[in-house]
DNA sequence: AATAAATTTAGAATAATTCCATTTATATCA
DNA sequence: TGATATAAATGGAATTATTCTAAATTTATT
């Protein structure tokens, strides 16, 4: 665990959900030599090593989450703004399903955040 | 409906589950006058017509799907193999285990299809 | 047939991500 | 501690997927 490793690491514990370019814009701020490259080389990194976990919505940007837990997401159409739900142990209810095996499931919910909402946009 | 409209349509229909460049290379068998932004074009009025659905894997591959009706995907972890699953009304099971309103959901579950699980692999 | 509207084309442009070779930093151990 | 080995960071080029744009072509309409 490097010092920019850590820094990308504690820039995402900040924001929650972030794009790989939200991320190398709050490093730079703090290592000013950072640099893209090395943002995916320690996002990849930090996976590998389960410290954050990779999330791929449907919108077609790549998100990454400071809770390497299992959880799902929800996503507002509106603003974008990336939310968790707690909707329990799905791969069991899944498996329940269908014949075939459940190693794991990627779920994006598309819904209106409680801002949005109450904007009533 | 043009012809090469049709054409791209009919390709996916035979197909199943196509990345643009699958569909691509198939069409352009039919069409040699094809063209990659014209499958893209196609794709997007297809999907607006509800005739197909776009479907945005965790592995950072698009496909495209046949099927416009909802279901879920399952894809093989060997062989990238996409394979469709009925698992019933999921957006209600989501609805009740959350207070955020469930637009819609984008669901694909990591599976080992049955030619692999054979296999042993 | 003439005109308008939509589609197709080709290629440039963009954006996200990866790759590669070099440099730099970190860890190991005599 | 100092020398060496290992791993990480850098900068930039390369790649890939996708979108955009303007011109040409096709299709539909009156």
């Amino acid at each position: 665990m490097t010092a920019k490793r850590a820094a990308v690491l504690q820039v995402l514990r900040e924001g929650g959900h972030m794009r790989p370019d939200e991320i190398y814009a709050k490093a730079k701020e703090k290592y000013p030599g950072m640099v893209l490259a090395t943002v995916y080389n320690n996002l990849h990194a930090l996976c590998e090593a389960g410290l954050i976990r990779h999330i791929r919505t449907a919108e077609g940007a790549d998100y990454y989450d400071k809770t390497p837990t299992p959880h799902e997401h929800a996503i507002c159409t509106d603003c974008g703004m990336m939310l968790d739900l707690e909707l329990g142990d799905l791969a069991a209810a899944f498996a329940a399903k269908t014949d075939l095996p459940v190693l794991s499931y990627d779920l994006i919910v598309h819904t209106r955040c409680p801002d949005c909402c109450a904007k009533g946009n």
